[in-house]
RNA sequence: GCCGAGGUAGCCUAGCUGGUUGGGGCGACAGACUCAUAAUCUGUAGGUCGCGGGUUCAAAUCCCGCCCUCGGCACCA
């Protein structure tokens, strides 16, 4: 038996291209495992806690609970209209999954691994909450530069103490914040150290998951997994706090196989299934690292295997939401009307698992015009017509070649699946269909059909099988396709398991067929296209308007330090006195200033720059420079003017 | 900087536990065919497999160095 998970949506907005690049090949695998004969169940659900939930729903006017469920239903829509069919889809703030993570997180603690600790924390008294860490603003004690929450990262790196951090401000509301002292309590993660190596050693799936997971086993940190919130599951050690997300999170995962089976102990308490969790990388040091510790602390089941998938690009450019680089599922791609098998195959085809994979509308209408319809749905299309027309009913007799090629691909195909290679096994499905092409083509049954009736309905019957297998071996990718193709010749997928491929029935009766695909026309994706270029063309003018020049906060700064950062040949970390307050910037200029010829020269930055880490160090602004051949030449007022001055 | 991934014909991509002429697709060109959604089939052109060294009878594939691109650097879902 086998547990198939994805990784939780988190219900605070709607899914995308690269989501599904998750929840289809899990899918996709899913239905190759039940083709197989192995019992599978497969679950997922909605991750509904956490402050971004909170701060979010207020944004949009509504509760927590609203807002999640807004987002749930909209998961279960766009999955059901991709056919990515879990056997039970849940939500973490249902009663449930509360009590199973309670039990869970007693477990833990009657075991020993969760020890309390009184540290102090910012609270808004305007906002009237505790502060989570990244909410907190405000200025590092040892290096001055501005801090965010428990770390000075902009500047020093050092890890901050809570109640360390001076001046911390509300980021919410920007009002100041206070500290107060309260109890809150760890997991001791550092405990699993040897049990991590250990596992992570034996642990199966994706390289790219496997190899971020252990560069961290040597650096493990206890996890404080409480929060002062309302929103979110009861610490039962203290009803007042709340579980941290990942905590309750991943526990969905047991709470939602209890819904979906009966089986659930078998899975979770006696290790008797592989547990397989399919992840984006994003998220793998919780499934490598911190949810293993969990359940063996807690006396769970381990995960024999975690499949991380690559990131998904669009149109060749990082995905981002905020700068228009995404493509909506259920806003774009559906409204639009597309087939969703189209893009189940373009996602598992157009690359290995754990490579990066760009989305394209060109490319998408390509892949799909020229694979799914011109050289598969024509085959499956042109065979079912030629019988329909010449024969209706076939009696089945196969040559032994046509045979050992089924089972080829099929053997591929298997072999592919069971180590994730999901692009190997539907390359082989296309190359089955090529060469069914080839196989007729060269039979000419059209011309055959004029003098020899008979021998024609033999190389029918061979053309047919193939059309057989061709539909049993691509339902897992195209399972709606397939479904209506599969009617044509009176057989019911549902049922069909992989070897029924080399089943050669007696008689096989085909029905007037539809065109199983429809084309993708230039038309349809244009616009879809220019959505995607206009967002592109705004942020790209190259004449600038007074507005959007306005907008960029220059201003004279003062060198209050500089220091070169270690290991880098080029940069330099500068504190720079801009007036309102002293920045922490990182720049290039190593190699043509020293740090003491910098301390006390006036330069130019620009101080709204959108904060960037180089070498792990966060820069806020940058310093204008003229490059000259490679070597940067400092920009300095003529006269002596105040930090701060603004350049116009 | 550290860690990871990658650099293969105009474009995308496979191969990378070393071994017969480096596969496939798109695009281009030529031809065949008409059962089929101008589909299919056959053929042609196009590559110093990032650069430099090394190991070997033999390297895209192993080792070393370098260059370039991308991603991550955590308790932020």
């Amino acid at each position: 038996m086998k547990l198939v998970t994805c990784g939780l949506p988190y219900a605070n907005g709607k899914l995308h291209v690269g989501h599904l690049r998750t929840y289809v090949p899990a899918d996709v695998y899913v239905r190759y495992l039940r083709l197989m004969g192995e019992k599978v169940v497969f679950i997922c659900g909605s991750d509904c806690h956490g402050t971004p939930i909170v701060v979010n729903a207020e944004k949009e006017g509504l509760k927590p609970q609203e807002l999640v469920d807004k987002y749930h239903e909209h998961f279960k829509r766009v999955f059901k209209a991709l056919n990515v069919e879990f056997d039970f889809f849940g939500k973490t703030t249902e009663s449930y999954h509360h009590e199973r993570t309670r039990e869970f997180v007693k477990k833990l603690a009657e075991n020993g691994y969760i020890y309390k600790k009184e540290i102090e924390l910012a609270y808004c008294e305007n906002c009237n909450m505790f502060l989570p860490d990244r909410y907190v603003e405000g200025i590092c004690p040892y290096c001055k530069t501005p801090a965010r929450g428990d770390e000075c990262d902009q500047g020093c790196g050092r890890h901050l103490e809570p109640g360390e951090i001076l001046e911390p401000k509300c980021k919410i509301c920007g009002n100041k914040a206070v500290f107060r002292k309260q109890m809150h309590y760890f997991f001791k993660l550092t405990a699993f150290q040897d049990f991590l190596e250990e596992y992570l050693s034996n642990l199966s799936g994706t390289e790219n998951a496997l190899n971020y997971a252990r560069q961290w086993i040597g650096n493990l940190k206890d996890w404080c997994i409480t929060r002062n919130l309302d929103w979110g599951v009861r610490f039962p050690l203290d009803e007042s706090l709340v579980l941290y997300v990942w905590v309750d999170a991943p526990i969905g995962y047991i709470s939602f196989t209890e819904k979906a089976t009966d089986d659930w102990r078998k899975i979770w308490l006696e290790g008797k299934a592989e547990i397989i969790h399919f992840i984006g990388l994003d998220i793998a040091y919780h499934h490598c690292i911190f949810w293993p510790a969990m359940l063996k602390g807690a006396n769970y089941a381990l995960p024999s295997a975690v499949i991380a998938s690559g990131m998904v690009k669009i149109e060749g450019k990082n995905l981002s939401k905020s700068r228009g680089y995404v493509v909506w599922v259920e806003d774009e791609y559906l409204k639009a009307g597309f087939n969703p098998d189209y893009l189940r195959y373009y996602l598992v085809n157009y690359t290995s698992h754990d490579k990066d994979l760009n989305f394209s509308w060109d490319v998408f209408r390509e892949k799909v015009n020229n694979e799914i319809i011109a050289t598969f749905g024509n085959f499956l299309f042109r065979i079912l017509s030629f019988v329909w027309k010449n024969f209706g009913v076939v009696s089945m007799e196969v040559d032994r070649e046509i045979l050992s090629k089924i089972e080829e691909t099929k053997n591929k195909i298997v072999n592919a699946i069971k180590k994730w290679e999901f692009k190997s096994a539907s390359d082989a499905v296309m190359e089955l269909a090529s060469f069914g092409n080839v196989y007729f083509q060269n039979s000419k049954p059209w011309e055959l059909l004029k003098s020899d009736k008979a021998k024609t309905m033999k190389v029918v019957a061979n053309c047919l099988q193939i059309v057989k297998a061709l539909l049993i071996l691509s339902y897992p990718i195209m399972p709606k396709s397939m479904e209506k193709v599969a009617g044509t010749i009176g057989i019911n997928l549902g049922n069909c398991s992989i070897d029924d491929v080399l089943k050669v029935d007696e008689k096989i009766e085909v029905k007037k067929p539809d065109l199983p695909f429809k084309k993708i026309e230039n038309e349809e994706i244009e616009p879809l296209k220019k959505a995607i270029q206009e967002k592109f063309c705004e942020k790209n003018e190259s004449e600038v308007s007074i507005e959007e020049f306005r907008k960029m906060d220059f201003r004279v700064g003062k060198i209050v330090s500089a220091q070169k950062i270690e290991g880098s040949k080029k940069l330099m970390k500068l504190v720079v006195d801009i007036g309102s307050e002293k920045r922490q910037i990182v720049a290039g200029i190593a190699e043509s200033y020293s740090p003491e010829e910098l301390i006390g020269k006036l330069v130019v930055v620009l101080a709204n720059l959108k904060p960037a880490k180089l070498m792990g160090v966060e820069s806020r602004s940058m310093i204008l420079a003229v490059d000259v051949e490679g070597k940067p030449i400092l920009l300095t007022p003529e006269r002596e003017v105040k930090p701060g001055e603004k350049v116009k």
